[in-house]
DNA sequence: CCCCCCCC
C-alpha cells in the first residue's frame, strides 16, 4: 500500500537532509513566471504530515505537466533529487527524475492533514535557478551616486536582449567597480547567478515582469559567438495611436524628423540648467508629435536632414494634447538600421513629405492644450461663430492695424481681486461699487480696443490685461505713468505695436448691445508668430492646392 | 540598495 510507504521525508528534504527514494504526494503544481529562458514548474509536495513549496521540477521533466502526466493528488516516488541553498540559506530540491506510483484517481484526494513547512521560501524560488543566458547588451547607463535615508552608494544598469525577450540589470557598489567597464554597449555576454526581483515598471519600457540584480557571485563572461542574439527590441506605437494611449505611458516611437527646434537653455525647477530640444515626427499614420531630447543628446541631435529618429522608451504626456519626452533610461537613434526605418524612409521622400499632416501635439497653445480651431477673419463672419448659445473660440494671423489708445486704460478698484472701474469722487477718493467703499487710490487695468486685420478682413477686438501688455509690450501700471507724465513716450508704445503680426486665440459671442446685436471677439491670448510653423502649415496647403489643380 | 527623468 503506497499512502503507508510515504514517511516523514518532507521536513528532512527541506532542511537539506538528503533522503533516499522519498515517495510523496504532489498537493501542487505550478509554472513559475519566468523572466528568461524556459518554462519552470514548481511543486507542493506533501509526506501527509508536512508539505512544502520548495520543490522545482528540473527542466528535462517539463514534459509531465505538459502532457498531464503529473497531475495534482498523485503520488510519486523522487528518484533523483538535488538540493540547492540560496545565498539567504533557504533551501531548494530540484526533482531531476522521477516516478508515478498511484494517480490521482487512485489516491482520491489529499492524504491527511499535512501542515505548510517552510512556507517562506515562496516567492524568490527563481533566484536560485542554475541559469546562464546569452544575451546582447542593449542600454548601459552611467555611474550614478544615491544618497538616501538607506544610506549611500553607486550603481549602473544596462538593458539586454536575446530570442526570448528583454531584461534590466543593475549592478550596485563592489559590482560596479567589477563590471561596468566590462560591459560594452551592443556586446553579447554570458550572465548567470543574478538575483531576480520584480520590476517597477513605472521606470522602464522593458517589457518583463522582472528584473535583475548583480551580487558577489554573479558571473558576466564575453560571448564571442553571438552574432545570431538579436539587437534592441522594439514596440513601436503609430504616432496616431498615441491619442488612445495613458498619459506617463512608456512606449517606443519611430518616425522621421520633419522639423527640429533649436537647442536651447531651461532651468528646472530644481535650479539644475539644462539643453532641451523639441523633433517633431511624423509617421505613416500622417500624424506628428513632438518628442523633447534632454542634455547632450538635445545638443548633439542634428535635423537637418530630416532623419529617421527612433526612441526607445519615451514617455508620453499630455502636454500640448499629446507630446513624449526622452528620459535617462530612453534610447535614441538617428536612422537606425532597422527595416522600419528604411520603410519610413521611403514612404516620407515620396509622399509623406507633402503630406497635409496633423500634430498630437499643440505647441503654444493658450494655455488649455485644447487644439486650436485655425480661421480666417472671414471665415469667422461667414461661419456666423458665435451665433450659438455657447461662445465659439477660434484662432488666427492677424495684424494690428489700429488701437484706441485714448481710452485703453481705465482706473480700477486697488484691491487685490477686484477689477471693477472706480468713481473719481474728485476729493482725492476713489469709490468701488462692487466692494462698496472708497480707497485713496487705484490701479490702471487695460481695456483696449483694437482693429485686426488679415488678408481678407478686419475685426475689432477687446483686449484685457494680459493680451493688451502683450501687443503693447507694457504693463498697465507703466503705461498709465507714462501717460501721465510723457505723451511722446506714450503715443510712442502704440505707433511700435501697429502692424505688428501675432497669434491670435479669441473667443466670439453674439452681444445684446443696446437694442442691437452684435458679435463682439474678445482675445484670450496673444503669441508671436511661430515662422517654422506658419510656414510648414503654408507649405502643406499649397501641396494640397497642387493636387486639386 | 536606484527610481533622478527636467521646460513650456
Amino acid at each position: 500500500d503506497t499512502n503507508k510507504s510515504m514517511c516523514v521525508d518532507v521536513k528532512a528534504l527541506c532542511k537539506g537532509s538528503s533522503v533516499n527514494n522519498p515517495i510523496l504526494q504532489l498537493l501542487n503544481i505550478r509554472q513559475i513566471l519566468n523572466a528568461s529562458g524556459p518554462t519552470r514548474f514548481r511543486l507542493i509536495m506533501s509526506d501527509g504530515q508536512h508539505s512544502c513549496s520548495s520543490f522545482l521540477l528540473a527542466t528535462q521533466l517539463n514534459n509531465l505537466p505538459e502532457q498531464n502526466l503529473l497531475v495534482t493528488n498523485s503520488v510519486c516516488k523522487l528518484k533523483k533529487t538535488m538540493t540547492n541553498t540560496l545565498s539567504d540559506g533557504r533551501i531548494v530540491v530540484i526533482v531531476l527524475d522521477m516516478e508515478m506510483l498511484q494517480s490521482a484517481a487512485e489516491t482520491g484526494g489529499k492524504i491527511g492533514n499535512p501542515t505548510p513547512y517552510n512556507n517562506e521560501s515562496m516567492v524568490p524560488l527563481c533566484t536560485c535557478m542554475k541559469w546562464t543566458i546569452r544575451a546582447r547588451v542593449t542600454n548601459k547607463s552611467k555611474i550614478r551616486n544615491w544618497s538616501n535615508s538607506r544610506g549611500e552608494g553607486k550603481l549602473f544598469s544596462f538593458e539586454i536582449v536575446d530570442e526570448s525577450g528583454e531584461i534590466k540589470i543593475t549592478a550596485f557598489n563592489n559590482e560596479v567597480d567589477k563590471f561596468f567597464s566590462l560591459v560594452e554597449q551592443d556586446k553579447v555576454y554570458y550572465i548567470s547567478k543574478a538575483t531576480l526581483k520584480v520590476a517597477n515598471k513605472q521606470y522602464t519600457s522593458v517589457k518583463n515582469e522582472y528584473e535583475m540584480t548583480l551580487h558577489a557571485h554573479s558571473s558576466i563572461v564575453p560571448c564571442d559567438d553571438g552574432q545570431s542574439v538579436p539587437a534592441v527590441h522594439y514596440d513601436f506605437v503609430p504616432i496616431a495611436e498615441l491619442e488612445n494611449r495613458d498619459k506617463d505611458a512608456i512606449i517606443d516611437v519611430i518616425g522621421v524628423c520633419k522639423t527640429a527646434e533649436d537647442v536651447f537653455r531651461i532651468t528646472t525647477k530644481s535650479s539644475r540648467e539644462v539643453s532641451k530640444r523639441t523633433l517633431n515626427l511624423i509617421d505613416t499614420t500622417g500624424k506628428e508629435v513632438a518628442v523633447t531630447l534632454w542634455g547632450a543628446e538635445a545638443e548633439k541631435f542634428d535635423g537637418s536632414e530630416q532623419p529617421v529618429v527612433a526612441v526607445k522608451g519615451a514617455r508620453l504626456s499630455d502636454f500640448g494634447g499629446r507630446s513624449l519626452s526622452a528620459l535617462f533610461s530612453s534610447t535614441v537613434m538617428v536612422n537606425p538600421d532597422i527595416p522600419e526605418a528604411f520603410r519610413l524612409r521611403a514612404w516620407y521622400d515620396q509622399e509623406g513629405y507633402a503630406a497635409d499632416s496633423q500634430s498630437l501635439t499643440e505647441m503654444r497653445s493658450g494655455g488649455s492644450g485644447a487644439t486650436m480651431n485655425w480661421k480666417s477673419l472671414s471665415d469667422v463672419k461667414n461661419e456666423n461663430m458665435g451665433h450659438g448659445e455657447k461662445a465659439d473660440y477660434f484662432t488666427c494671423v492677424a495684424t494690428l492695424l489700429y488701437t484706441r489708445k485714448e481710452n485703453c486704460l481705465y482706473q480700477a478698484c486697488p484691491s487685490t481681486d477686484c477689477q471693477k472701474k472706480v468713481i473719481d469722487q474728485h476729493n482725492g477718493l476713489y469709490r468701488c461699487e462692487k466692494c462698496g467703499r472708497e480707497y485713496p487710490n487705484f490701479k490702471y487695468r487695460f481695456l483696449l480696443s483694437a482693429n485686426l486685420a488679415d488678408f481678407g478682413d478686419n475685426q475689432w477686438v477687446t483686449c484685457f490685461q494680459e493680451t493688451a501688455e502683450a501687443l503693447l509690450g507694457h504693463t498697465a501700471e507703466t503705461l498709465g505713468q507714462l501717460r501721465d507724465t510723457d505723451d511722446v513716450a506714450f503715443d510712442e508704445v502704440f505707433h511700435q505695436a501697429n502692424f505688428t503680426t501675432h497669434i491670435f486665440k479669441n473667443r466670439v459671442k453674439l452681444e445684446s448691445y443696446n437694442d442691437e446685436r452684435r458679435v463682439k471677439v474678445t482675445v484670450m491670448d496673444v503669441q508671436p508668430v511661430d515662422h517654422r510653423e506658419y510656414s510648414r502649415r503654408l507649405l502643406s496647403n499649397i501641396h494640397k492646392l497642387a493636387r486639386w489643380n
